[in-house]
DNA sequence: AAATACACTGTATTTATGATCAGTCTATGA
DNA sequence: TCATAGACTGATCATAAATACAGTGTATTT
């Protein structure tokens, strides 16, 4: 598929929020106003684009007559992470098991990817062994949230906490031991930040 | 909902695969072809007929302004079940807060609902308050399992334990009392055995 | 026996909507 | 500097589609 110009994407991405939220596609009108423009001549050209570029199809004399291609199963589809190799980023091709569908409904905040969860040092925080965790894929973080953290070779997912050039990963399991990071000397990697979990085996 | 006669289910059905076909809704006339009729007004009055039921809504002046409600239809969706009336069996179409899609492939055993969680009483089980419970809709359970039991007026998750004729919901959480039934004396419906956990928030 | 709901036909009217034509303005590459 | 594509305005046109009104006939309920 060729690529979208920045317009394009902008209108696509009403289209598809609008199918979302009304259950119909929109009237070019309504594309119209909503994209601040005053004829839907330029938005009638936009669509034939999208529609030679294969994002879209048009069927001809219909009302609200767009159909969107690229199916949305695939949108939803988040890749499983399960064991990541030593040193390397976690959201790698090689990393992904298999891609598991979940609704966008479910979590407030956009999820990129699941990963699986090894050991117990989350106990407390009601993270345990094998469970899934919802990722967000950021390098941002802020203090108390949870965040997979990479350091060198080992990935790590606790609670952060940074304090001037100090950085603590602090386990939820009094078991194990609070990880110190100088910042000055190590590298700490933040690798997302974690927005849900899913527990798929009971007992 | 009041229920629908015959021919009104028809044409809700209709509705339904063309817009799944489609990816529209569709017009009085094309309703009206389908059904084989010679008037859009007779599938106008079907239409507000359904809307007045509860089961389309529609957007007056709109073209293809038909909105599904009870979306019972979309695929690899389980409801959640969000606050239990009293004395209700938990899955009632009452009790449907939305509809969540879940791919199948995350868990092993079929699942039929979401629940979401009150309370801290399975803390120790890495099951907190606001978690949504993933559950198969089931009378019988094991020793051990986590299930969705109701006494009466109330509704409650705990691990099961039955000896003779004492069944014992147990906690986990050592601040809340285990539950003791005399199955002689009262009735305990199992309404379901937890199969997963889902965390949408954190912290 | 009358009232009410269901399930339509048939014609007409209005408005919503897609389609078309004639242009403008701005980049960007040949 | 010419050609070309993107991103529009503005007016007009044709028709797709919803809405309205006046009826018909058959069941069900009261």
């Amino acid at each position: 598929m060729k690529p979208l110009t920045s317009r394009q994407q902008e209108i696509l991405e009403f289209i598809r929020q609008f199918l979302e939220q009304e259950g119909f596609p929109p009237t070019l009108a309504e594309i119209t106003r909503a994209m601040g423009l005053k004829s839907p001549h330029g938005v009638r050209e936009q669509l034939q684009a999208l529609a030679r570029k294969g994002a879209i199809e048009l069927i001809p004399s219909a009302s609200r007559g767009i159909r969107l291609l690229n199916k949305v199963a695939e949108r939803d589809a988040l890749p499983l992470i399960g064991k990541v190799a030593a040193g390397r980023p976690v959201m790698t091709e090689a990393h992904i098991e298999k891609y598991c569908r979940l609704g966008p409904e479910l979590f407030q905040n956009k999820a990129d990817y699941l990963l699986r969860v090894q050991g117990m040092s989350m106990r407390d925080a009601g993270i345990l062994d094998g469970d899934l965790l919802v990722v967000r894929q950021t390098t941002e973080a802020r203090n108390g949230q949870i965040v997979v953290a990479r350091m060198q070779d080992e990935v790590t997912v606790k609670t952060l906490r940074v304090e001037e050039a100090m950085a603590y990963l602090e386990p939820a399991n009094p078991d194990f031991p609070i990880i110190v990071v100088d910042l000055a000397k190590q590298d700490l990697a933040i690798e997302g930040v974690v927005v849900g979990v899913i527990r798929t085996r009971i007992g």
